[in-house]
DNA sequence: CTTTCACTATACAGATCGGTATACTTTTGT
DNA sequence: ACAAAAGTATACCGATCTGTATAGTGAAAG
């Protein structure tokens, strides 16, 4: 990617996260890249396009911000778990003030052919597979309602950060998540 | 509320929730509903007029769809906050195929002055307040942490529903809900 | 040395955006 | 019966939308 190109991506995330996709015109993000409208459309092709790497980016940069977390849970399924929330937690304090950019995406796309629903689905299925596998190997045979009951907190608790609706709830997920793998006898 | 009003409304109610806030022009409303757009600006004044009362209306017709199932729990606490997701389950399988109208509506809006910010945000305290209320006569003193916690559930459930991640999320989260309130010691 | 690539600057096209103006007809309440 | 309210039809406004065209600059690579 040509240092434009970074540039103008940039810029595209920030706004199109900030804003809302159909709020932002390219000509608004050239603008603030520093970059012509021609060099955006020579180097993504359409708007479209643009979104789809802003999604994508944004769950590269997601994913690459979780590892670290992860790696330090060293092979206990449970503390990697509370990992994945406490990396939430960071992630949301510091680069997710509106909420999931999948969620919002998804709230400004109709059409189920458009190339980002992909990305947003598979987003959403990465995480679901892997809380189960985690809660799988932390509760043999209680993977799959386990697994699913840890989405359902992390998803609740992204929402009600983005809305404000009350203080902390990533650190409240993780507190429910706890309980939840105590219950489950899960091993340490 | 005269009958083009309603017809302009109807059509924007279902184009904002399927489409998006943004990508839905008022022309395309008022033919929709059959309506020409001088009816549709002297009704409602202006597009984010129409926006507010979308949501104020979707928000008042869930709260009466949810009633009647609450008074079937006639006094019992821990069956109210069951009543929600039965509630809830049947409201997104009819109406709710894109998720939480507020939460899908608050991903397109960034000026916190805009007027349906205010419905948004007291849509979901009022969400909060009846399940901190529930959970708090179902088991005295845990109301706060209960309540949270079933308000986390919900709201993923919803997301989760809206991006289909796995099937009947809505009554995942009631088996949890069950588990959470048992777990809490509630009085039937 | 020259071709290629990345880039700037500017202008423009065609469509759509929210919103208004004009002129007329239909319904409704007293 | 009559006036006010509610409606239709249509044309228009300036702004903004995505996307393209034209012309030229600077640097790097073969």
């Amino acid at each position: 990617m040509t240092p434009a190109a970074r540039r103008a991506l940039a810029a595209a995330e920030r706004l199109f996260y900030e804003r809302g996709i159909h709020a932002v015109g390219v000509d608004l993000i050239a603008a603030e890249a520093g970059v012509t409208k021609k060099t955006l459309y020579d180097r993504f092709g359409s708007k479209e396009q643009l979104v789809v790497e802003y999604l994508a980016d944004r769950d590269e940069r997601w994913r690459a911000f979780l590892a670290p977390y992860l790696d330090a849970a060293e092979g206990s399924p449970a503390a990697g778990i509370l990992a994945v929330f406490d990396a939430s937690r960071a992630w949301a304090a510091e680069y997710s003030a509106k909420g999931c950019s999948m969620v919002n995406a998804h709230a400004e796309i109709s059409d189920p052919a458009h190339p980002a629903y992909a990305i947003i689905a598979a987003q959403k299925q990465w995480m679901l597979g892997l809380f189960t596998d985690l809660a799988g190997a932390a509760a043999p045979g209680r993977g799959g309602r386990l697994g699913r009951a840890l989405m359902l907190l992390h998803e609740g608790a992204l929402v009600a950060h983005g809305l404000e609706v009350f203080p902390d709830p990533v650190g409240e997920a993780r507190g429910e998540a706890e309980a939840l793998l105590a219950a489950a006898g899960a091993e340490g």
